[in-house]
DNA sequence: GATGAATGAGAGTTCATTCAT
DNA sequence: CATGAATGAACTCTCATTCAT
């Protein structure tokens, strides 16, 4: 996680970057404890070990802290994930499929509080009018599109069989976030072992029948 | 949705009744529109168009009302779905698997609002120790294991190939919420269709393997 | 204790009397039990058996109910008093101190509660502009003034010794009122072998002193 | 009334001391003026010109409140009295039962609204349960244990009489306590007169007798 | 940079009282 | 006579935010 630079473009300095990783740190252990509506600034600053204050001095108030967390989670995520999925794609579109699910699962296993974390945040976090800041139709799309693109090229190459790409990235998708929420509540739920049947599971899906 | 009884067996009268249904209609319109954060007792009153006191004189506290809806979006759920299943068990698993999606479905789409705001509802209640009073580990296993019997049962009868009926059930399941979320948020997703492919899809998951 | 009369003189149906009773003795249970705080209407119907409005039936208010209890508690000791008092006056001023000391301390053994619940209510029913409506200066003149007079009334008979018979009257008033506190908090606390004490040590007090 | 430490053992800052005697004393006047059941944080704080908040941010809830100005009283008060109980005994028994009614009087006439607001608090705060916080039978023996075995002491040494020491000492304590009442609810009533008188009457009861 | 203090709004809840039935 | 339903005010408490130091 490389330091964010300002919006005004000014860089921070590496004092104010620790700072604002502590209290993100802390937020996402309050969050992941008590809950999105009882994580308050007061409960995260004694958390973190230091005034209240503080936070409002760092971040631009609630909102942007937890804007924060959110975003540092996808882009952690995002830099995790894509050299894996660069790597495989090199060896065809099921390999990439299968490097898609293991690591998306891999990185909810190594970051639980963490994803439990934005996700209370993104179904909690909302605008004056009422409507959801995070978790938008868009932000499906942005995930969505991709994978069921990847999936029909994979069809227009001969490495899977007939379905519907767009349907099927959507339940790949669920069936993550399933395995996050499971992850998040169920301590002995076992992700890896899970893994391996999901992979053998949509194998068997993107399969060429050739009956 | 039948008049349930009062914890101390007396039954109730007919307008309070009503006047719970009316309360219970408001907390999920202003839960599903705004989100649980901001469904205040006072929203929630304002939105019956009755006054803030009504609503703890009805109900025992802002829990046992949230525990209310809760508890009828499942009972209608159960009560819509019951017979279809029942009736299409007679057909078989593979038929009553059809019945499963396809009622899960139909209901989640006959009932959005109600299924948003339950599901905010259910990720937002705590106890007092932080514990999400809802959406236990338990509650994942009442859905889960008679899903997977279900489709082991399925097995065990020849209707349906290999494949592990845990693993499945949970995939069903996360199709199923990943829907719900998708029918809440999106208003042009359209269930209906999405449905016939999410059979067909299981369909082909489920099949004999003849090769 | 004989049922009074209405403000307007007209007079009450047995069967409200008996109400009026039954909600008096349930006011005297939840503050003697619960203090006046915690004594709403809603728990003194609910202890009584009764609903909520019938307390405001018959009483004009939190106000006069509590009114009623008082004066029940003060016509019930003075009825038993009094007959004992006139009694023991024919047998001279220092049987009537005697009568008086035992008969208060017999009274207030033998209603603990109630004594217990009047003492709570006294020090907390109030009037609009804050002051105590009971227990005024007013209410302690009518019980030092007289006690004081008999006191007087026996040293001028020769029966007792020197003393300033208002000061003595107002130390024994506060015996009295200590017994009652004991009376009520401390179960153990033996009020006849107390009295017993209390009699000895204010016969020496007022005893002729022929050093 | 030094500034006490905080329960995890840190120093207050000297403001965050004023502000708390601050709050403590519009507590007292509002709870001496219109008793315990309407002092309301946000009349106390009305009294003192801050926002309700502020009694919030100062102390734990409203109970702490309450606890610290009972405290707060006994403490003061132990501190008044201590030095002159001390220097007495020095003089013997008699002159220690002289020093502790002159003191005890000397300091009800001195924090008459103080004690008046600790007496309605003491008897109406109250735990979850319905018991009373303060004012325990634990409370009372801790002020008539010592006292009874001065009595005795003094009994022993030869300056005091016969009589039983317990008794007396109860005796003692509540014509303390009733004249705490008198000079609270009777701006009229003499306590420098009346503390002459009782401590005659006192010596009286002690008193040696040789005939 | 960081802190503690203060604010004011809004939360859930309880309550005495009123009133139609 | 009695009830249950409803009101609206008042309560304690929590919170995000602001600001002087």
């Amino acid at each position: 996680m490389r330091p964010e630079n300002k919006p005004d473009g000014q860089q921070r300095s590496f004092i104010e970057e620790a700072r604002r990783r502590q209290i993100i740190a802390a937020t996402v252990e309050v969050v992941s404890e008590l809950g999105y509506a009882n994580a308050s600034l007061a409960r995260i600053a004694e958390r973190a070990g230091i005034s209240k204050g503080v936070i409002s001095y760092h971040f631009d108030g609630k909102d942007e802290l937890m804007s924060q967390v959110v975003t540092q989670l996808y882009v952690s995520g995002s830099e995790f994930m894509a050299p894996i999925l660069t790597a495989a794609i090199a060896d065809g579109y099921r390999a990439a499929l299968h490097a898609y699910l293991s690591s998306n699962l891999q990185f909810i296993d190594d970051n639980k509080s963490y994803v439990a974390a934005v996700g209370d945040i993104v179904l909690n976090v909302r605008g004056p009018d009422g409507t959801l800041r995070f978790d938008t139709a868009d932000g499906e799309r942005e995930i969505i599109a991709p994978l069921a693109a990847a999936l029909a090229e994979g069809q227009r190459t001969g490495e899977f069989g007939d379905f519907d790409p767009s349907v099927l990235a959507r339940l790949i998708r669920d069936s993550i976030d399933g395995v996050a929420v499971r992850a998040v509540r169920d301590p002995d739920f076992d992700v890896r072992r899970y893994r391996t049947h999901l992979i053998r599971m949509y194998d068997a899906v993107t399969r060429k029948d050739d009956r």
